[in-house]
DNA sequence: GCGGTGACGAAGC
DNA sequence: AGCTTCGCCACCG
């Protein structure tokens, strides 16, 4: 059986992205700890900000980094559209950050899991 | 083929 | 306790 070929690293981020349920969030190391390079945290970042080239949209609204706060918001419009968005799904979000950010927190491996 | 880039994270100061 | 530096590694020009 033939593979994707087109499964780069990127789509595996954007994939593992597009699980996170609704309501729901979860940090850069997370995902690059589930796609087995824990310490490529940056490729996780980088890979959402080119996020708008995959063929299906990323709910990149929905990654954070380690410490909950906001950190690529500026590349949703450099507006609050990333916090309306996620406002918009029940999560609390002041001064950039994400209040409760352990009980909203996610991990890709519950997607596995059961 | 190589250097620069980057939505992070951890360590150092 | 907060800012700075380093490491990490796939993608782009």
């Amino acid at each position: 059986m033939k593979s994707n070929e087109s499964m780069n690293f990127y789509e595996q981020v954007y994939e593992v992205t597009r699980k996170i349920p609704v309501g729901k969030v979860t940090s850069y190391g997370l995902i690059a700890e589930y796609l087995g390079s824990k310490s490529s945290s940056r490729l996780i970042g980088t890979a959402l900000s080119k996020c708008f080239s995959y063929k299906h949209p990323v709910p990149a609204h929905r990654v954070v980094n380690r410490n909950g706060m906001l950190t690529g918001k500026f590349h949703f419009g450099g507006n609050t559209t990333m916090e309306n968005l996620l406002k918009s799904e029940g999560i609390e979000v002041k001064d950039n950050k994400i209040i409760n950010f352990e009980k909203h927190l996610w991990s890709p491996f519950e997607c596995v899991k059961k």
